[in-house]
DNA sequence: TGAATCACG
DNA sequence: ACGTACGTGATTCAT
């Protein structure tokens, strides 16, 4: 049976306003504007959620207070005259919540002279002859005269959380009453909120016994002299009161409509619509709170079949896949299933159920047949565990989605929001994993948005057989020599209690070194030391304190260690696999620029700057022989910014192999030989172009003042006058069009660019400055992945990709593939992309990862 | 949970 | 008047 839903508009905003206020008016979400939102934020949350529930051919209507007095206010002129004023900070978000109605496709209406409650009464009475099962959405009790065997009314207490379900089975256990004695009721009992007095002296207790005994009102009133008491007296004196309030309680069900029930049919929401109004009003997070926009079926619709039925789903061209994961380390934990479905057949296999169904997996998954997952990394990882080769064609949503919209930052949610697929809560159980699964064979939808954006080619040829790539790196892992690492760290634990003790010597009382409160008021306090920025005690204050006093020094060896031991000794043993192998997490859809990240544990921030740190890499090495190939894009951004300038001059500096630093340094400071100091600062000027920097910036980087930075800036841009025009046109290409590009058409989305708070609108301004740059890196060394790992499987080789250290891939080398290999791999680098100035890969092999790096 | 710090590119 | 670089992750302390 097919329902109507019909919403007390009124009702559901006046709880949301107060459901998110605290009583002080400067502290609600407001938009960038100062529009206040937050009852907007709560009601669209309440909506959203209704409309989870909405099925296809369900009708949706919502009712509002019309502006003006109504017919009861003409009846009795203190009608709702004790009622406090509406706060002016819900005003204004009266019209808002129709815009948001609109914007999600309900029906709403409001009518001159009648309240919400007439037209929800008058709508749920059409729809009920008509056959509709109504649910009723409202905090107003007066609605109960409304239930019926098929109008239930959803009385909401705060928000949409705890909601009572009002049915003619419950209602007087609840309650007291039956629906129809609601009217009867408030004519007893009155009601205080619409300044209705009903009897005075009769409270709810004895209006529910009197209903009890004599069903109505009138009957009750007939029997007046039986009740005797205040409450018989009371109800001879003020009957025609009471008589008014009854009259003015019973809503209206017959109000003319110029509509009818084919106008109410809920038909779903436009994505861009809703995303159109959310940006408006600055509530990023509303598309969230909907459910998917084209979903016919719905979580209580799914059927799940008997494992045996996975035996016909292998008959199906293309098949919906969904590893029900509730632990995202999917390195060790298992899914709690996994659901399959080609759209119509849906087969969940419980935990317990997969390893005998192993033998017809690997016939699923080893076939030709199209998958469509949400992690293909994921469910390759997880599938080789089970001893299942994955090699069939899939397409996977993360990636799809993170190229749409980087924000997503690998959040399940968003992933499933922002290509509006119903995403499995965990309350919907093994139905709800189905129901994501069927609804991927929707992705045609999400590969149409990924044309029309432009992105499509990044999402095919980069991002879709990286993550294949990807899930073999992580799965191979990294060589660490748990012995050698343990006794780095030995060494470095002694060097690192050394130097507290030498700092504890200058201290009177004992103070913990790793908390930067008890350092600062050592420091600052205790040993009087000059102040370097308000009381920061980070390595570069301390760095300028060495000339004050012995100590700093001394903290400064301290931190070192200490850093070392806690983050790359016994941060990094943890994390062995028991066969002397680490294996990290790359996360592909995480970065707002597109780069990739390593975690659990980071292997892309593994120490190695200075000759003792890298002794950590040291212990990263093979026991069987093989070498580490370490291959890495020199000043690959550079390169970038010169190609994507077109800057003639800066594209010239590549081609002539000279160093771009030096070469800086010669046009800026005008010098044939430039000194040390003086290609270091060019340096610096070189990064804070990339960095979008300002003078201020580069000032505090080089220690200089912010006139001299602000004349190197200028110097630079004479030199290279193009660089300043195109990043001047990608400012305002991200200003007009409220995202930036990559080379390659990468999109970030900046909406801070128009922020009206100042700071924020100034780092949005250099991230416009920067991630085309970074990104068009990024996608530079993911080209050149894909390409490597074709090149290593064509091949036949042995060699395999292990790391990725964003401009640096890292191979295992058997030593039969010593001198092979290199060359066609830094060829594979190296032509990845064709930019305007040649790519140059440098590096070499070595028995460990610090060796190859030297 | 957030801030401070520091490791990497 | 304002202004102190882009992108990450891990550890530790403190609330």
């Amino acid at each position: 049976m097919s329902k109507a839903y019909v919403i007390d508009g009124n009702s559901l905003l006046f709880r949301a306003f107060y459901a998110t206020y605290r009583g002080d008016p400067s502290q609600i979400m407001r938009s960038r504007d100062g529009t206040p939102t937050n009852a907007i934020f709560a009601f669209g949350r309440m909506i959203g959620s209704i409309l989870g529930e909405v099925k296809e051919g369900d009708l949706f209507f919502v009712a509002f207070d019309a502006d003006g007095d109504t017919f009861r206010k003409e009846e009795l002129d203190s009608y709702k005259a004790n009622r406090a004023p509406c706060p002016s900070e819900l005003i204004p978000q009266f019209p808002i919540s129709r815009e948001l109605l609109t914007a999600v496709g309900a029906f709403h209406y409001e009518l001159h002279g009648y309240e919400a409650d007439d037209l929800a009464g008058t709508v749920a009475t059409l729809s009920e002859k008509e056959g509709y099962e109504v649910e009723i959405y409202t905090s107003d009790k007066d609605y109960l005269q409304l239930v019926s065997p098929l109008i239930h009314v959803n009385l909401m207490k705060t928000g949409l959380k705890e909601v009572t379900k009002v049915t003619t089975e419950n209602i007087v256990g609840l309650f007291g009453y039956r629906a129809e004695q609601t009217v009867d009721f408030k004519g007893l009992r009155g009601d205080a909120s619409d300044n209705l007095k009903g009897i005075p002296g009769i409270g709810e207790k004895g209006a529910v016994k009197l209903l009890a005994k004599y069903g109505d009102f009138e009957n009750i009133v007939a029997h007046a002299d039986e009740i005797g008491g205040k409450a018989g007296a009371a109800l001879k004196e003020h009957v025609e009161e009471g008589r008014l309030s009854y009259r003015l309680a019973k809503i209206k069900r017959d109000v003319p409509l110029p509509f009818g029930s084919g106008d109410l049919l809920y038909r779903g929401y436009r994505s861009d619509e809703v995303g159109v109004f959310a940006a408006k009003y600055d509530l990023t997070t509303f598309p969230m709170a909907l459910p998917p926009s084209w979903g016919k079926t719905a979580v209580r619709d799914i059927e799940i079949l008997h494992k045996t039925a996975l035996k016909e789903l292998l008959s199906a061209q293309e098949l919906g896949l969904y590893l029900d994961f509730d632990d995202p380390s999917y390195h060790l934990s298992n899914p709690k299933g996994i659901a399959l479905s080609d759209g119509a057949k849906s087969v969940y296999l419980k935990e317990a159920e997969i390893t005998e169904a192993i033998p017809l997996l690997h016939l699923a998954l080893a076939s030709a047949r199209h998958f469509i997952t949400y992690s293909r990394k994921e469910a390759h990882y997880y599938f080789h565990r089970l001893g299942i080769e994955f090699s069939a064609p899939t397409d996977e949503l993360l990636s799809a989605a993170y190229l749409l919209s980087p924000d997503i930052a690998g959040r399940k949610e968003a992933v499933f929001s922002l290509l509006s697929l119903p995403y499995p809560k965990k309350e919907d159980g093994e139905k709800g994993a189905l129901l994501a699964a069927a609804s991927f064979l929707d992705f045609g939808k999400v590969v149409r948005r990924l044309k029309e954006e432009g992105i499509y080619a990044l999402y095919e040829e980069v991002e879709r057989p990286l993550s294949l790539i990807l899930a073999e790196m992580e799965e191979e892992g990294v060589p660490l020599d748990e012995k050698l690492l343990v006794s780095i760290g030995a060494e470095f634990k002694k060097k690192r209690d050394d130097s507290a003790m030498k700092v504890l010597a200058y201290a009177k009382e004992p103070l913990n070194l790793n908390s930067p409160v008890q350092v600062a008021t050592f420091l600052y306090e205790e040993l009087g030391l000059p102040k370097v920025r308000g009381k920061t005690t980070s390595s570069d204050a301390l760095l300028l304190l060495a000339k004050e006093h012995p100590v700093a020094a001394d903290l400064l060896t301290y931190r070192k260690y200490e850093k070392l031991v806690s983050t790359y000794i016994d941060g990094l043993l943890p994390h062995l696999d028991g066969k002397g192998r680490v294996h990290t997490y790359f996360n592909q859809a995480l970065t707002s620029t597109g780069r990739l990240s390593s975690s659990e544990p980071n292997l892309q921030n593994i120490a190695g700057r200075d000759e003792e740190s890298s002794l950590v890499k040291e212990a990263f090495h093979y026991e069987d022989g093989s070498y580490f190939l370490s291959l890495d894009y020199s000043q690959i951004e550079l390169r970038v910014l010169a190609s994507i300038a077109d800057c003639p001059a800066y594209i010239k500096t590549f081609e002539s192999g000279l160093d771009v630093h030096e070469e800086t340094a010669r046009k800026i400071f005008r010098v044939e030989h430039p000194s040390h100091r003086e290609r270091q600062k060019a340096k610096a000027v070189n990064f804070a172009v990339v960095y979008g920097s300002s003078k201020y910036g580069l000032s505090e980087q080089i220690g200089c003042s912010p006139a001299e930075a602000d004349a190197l800036i200028t110097d630079f841009y004479a030199h290279y006058p193009e660089v300043k025009t195109y990043l001047d046109g990608a400012v305002a290409y991200a200003e007009k069009h409220g995202y930036c590009l990559t080379y390659f058409g990468r999109r970030r989305y900046l909406p801070d660019l128009h922020s009206p708070i100042h700071w924020k609108r100034e780092a949005a301004h250099r991230q416009a400055l920067n991630a085309p740059i970074q990104g068009t890196a990024a996608d530079i060394i993911k080209k050149a992945m894909v390409k490597a790992d074709a090149l290593l499987r064509e091949g036949g080789h042995k060699t395999r990709m292990i790391l990725q250290i964003h401009d640096e891939l890292l191979f295992k080398v058997p030593p039969e593939e010593i001198g092979v290999i290199e060359p066609l791999l830094k060829e594979a680098m190296e032509t990845s992309a064709s930019l305007k100035v040649p790519l140059l890969v440098a590096g070499g092999y070595g028995k460990s990862w610090k060796e190859a790096k030297e």
